[in-house]
DNA sequence: CTTGGCACTCCAGCTTTCCGAGTGCCAGTC
DNA sequence: GACTGGCACTCGGAAAGCTGGAGTGCCAAG
């Protein structure tokens, strides 16, 4: 008796997550045997369910209703009982048409994400890249008011990062554009974690007299270059929520809440670091309480090996798998792809 | 029986859109005279209730029900028969504080949104300030791969836009710079609409051998100072949809696809230019069918009398008209000033 | 182990009932 | 002439009752 995984049980199972996520309706055995040809009887099922039950992977939602499958069931289901679907050619040709046309790397965010939204019909969730792997191409300084400075950070995956500095004093025109180039010389190329020990060695090159702004200007440099706070996301898709049933204020409300908060999100994306692999977070898995009837699939993308972010989508948990799964790697691998080129 | 709009017919019209606003139920005549002292008997208000049936302002949902008002009923309510209210001091202060804390551009919108759904409690709409009424600051051309150029442009009102060129042949470092100094020289200062006049005077300078790369820059800087398509906006408080009432599929859906497109979201907001004035779009009155359950305050804002861009919130028709109106523009307000000062 | 049969359960949806808030109208009062 | 109290009427919505069917568990037989 104990958990025998037997063959046909799991033919079961998956026919009964397919089914119930077709029709969002719990599914009995009758039902099951007509639709999907398991060449037994409703009978035979029905003992197969219980055990199903026993186990903890389906559950009725009422004594004498069909089953619905849990969380483990569903896990189960992902892990083990379904394949991950691969989009057609023209699906794959349009998300490369579609990607291809953005004019810079908010331009490609954007896009990805409403991509992302359309073909999965669900919420979708891009993380903009991080600034720690990539290098830093080019550092301006403009002078805005006599007392106040733009430092515009410019790094090797298109990002732009910008800054206000308050000067202590006048700001001395001859002294900005030297910082300018002598910041330049110093930091073009280097990659943003050591570019920030050699923005130490910087301040120490100018006269005292001038210590204090250039001391302003580098610690916003330090910064903007070590900030992960300030992680930037996009969503999109929120109208896609109408889908999910009708248990409006316990279904729909904490999402809606959850993607203002960006904090939230990037929790959510967190765990997917590696763009090999899919993430997915399968209702009580994930880390908020209010999110239980929801799952989370996410992935890395990035040019190379490296990882420069996350992305991925939030649906209820009675989602199809397969080919949400398909649509998210197949993306990320667009993105990925496409930012590589430039 | 000429409209006649008798000193307490208007009284009554008040207190059912009052009475409406804060209990989201028909209202009727003996509750009515109970809870604002009008004075008279609940029959006498509803004779007055039946003339403002008779006119537009007020209707029933099905015989001997309560009235609820009509969008004309809002309208007149809004234009005759409340006042703005303004914030509380801890209010202002509140907003004060929290603005002040962003670190640009980007973040002051951000933090309006945010703002501006929370106090309102509504969907808030922001649109980044447009360029055209700025001045250039800077223009930065930076290389990134031999034959791709990243130019960076940077404004008075503190924008920063970026646009990838593509060259037709290897970059030439020296060509570069020379084009960096020519075109600030030219440029800086200046309005982004004579800006573009004196782009087409710099091309000339340099030698015909260099114009492909020279022209191929000009087209892209043009491009991005008369670039009104990519108004950008953000959105925020969609969370507070929830509050909308139960009519789901018929209220909220509309309104989150709405928010999905952004050029609706522009038209919502487009015609509000002065930021002495709020727009209000009720009902039906506003361009789109599937809105017509909900209503739209935007105004302008910006620095001095120059309007950058507009800002606003979307919200249920029956919403409390004088509170959102009054928080709507005390957020531009200081929004304006933070922009001005910067 | 599988299957058909059977008694049992219980929700969903329909109908019915009923209450009360609200109305319109009318005759009387100030 | 404007206001009021009284009265008969309407109708939606909540509560209660009814019913059919889908689904189950169990059992005895193949």
């Amino acid at each position: 008796m104990v958990h025998v995984l037997d063959e046909r049980k799991l033919d079961v199972l998956r026919a009964i997550v397919e089914d119930y996520v077709a029709t969002h309706e719990p599914v009995g055995s009758k039902t099951l045997v007509d639709r999907h040809n398991l060449g037994v009887s409703p009978a035979t099922v029905r003992n197969d369910m219980a055990a199903l039950e026993e186990e903890g992977y389906i559950t009725q939602p009422h004594t004498s209703a069909g089953r619905i499958p849990t969380d483990a069931g569903y896990r189960l289901f992902v892990d083990k009982l379904s394949t991950v679907k691969t989009l057609s050619p023209a699906e794959k040709k349009a998300i490369a048409s579609f990607l291809t046309g953005a004019v810079d790397l908010d331009d490609v965010v954007r896009r990805t994400v409403r991509l992302l939204a359309q073909i999965t019909r669900q919420v979708a969730i891009v993380q903009y890249p991080t600034l720690t792997r990539s290098h830093v191409r080019h550092v301006e300084v403009v002078t805005m008011t006599p007392k106040r400075l733009l430092l515009v950070l410019i790094t090797s995956a298109g990002r732009v990062e910008q800054r206000i500095v308050e000067s202590p004093g006048e700001v001395d025109e001859r002294l900005v554009s030297d910082l300018r180039s002598r910041l330049n010389t110093a930091l073009a190329g280097q990659r943003l974690s050591e570019a920030a020990d050699s923005l130490a060695t910087v301040t120490e090159t100018f006269a005292p007299t001038d210590r204090p702004l250039v001391a302003a200007i580098v610690t916003t440099l330090l910064e903007a270059f070590t900030d992960e706070g300030e992680q930037r996301i996009a969503v999109g898709g929120a109208a896609n929520l109408t889908r999910y049933g009708d248990d409006f204020e316990r279904n729909v409300k904490p999402v809606l809440e959850a993607l203002e908060e960006h904090v939230i999100l990037l929790k959510l994306l967190g765990e997917a670091t590696n763009p090999q692999t899919l993430t997915v977070r399968i209702g009580h898995e994930n880390p908020y309480e209010e999110l239980a009837t929801t799952s989370v699939i996410a992935t890395a993308y990035g040019s190379r090996s490296e990882a420069l972010a996350t992305l991925g989508i939030v649906g209820p948990t009675h989602m199809d798998y397969p080919s949400t799964m398909g649509a998210v790697r197949a993306v990320a691998r667009y993105v990925s792809q496409i930012l590589a080129d430039s």
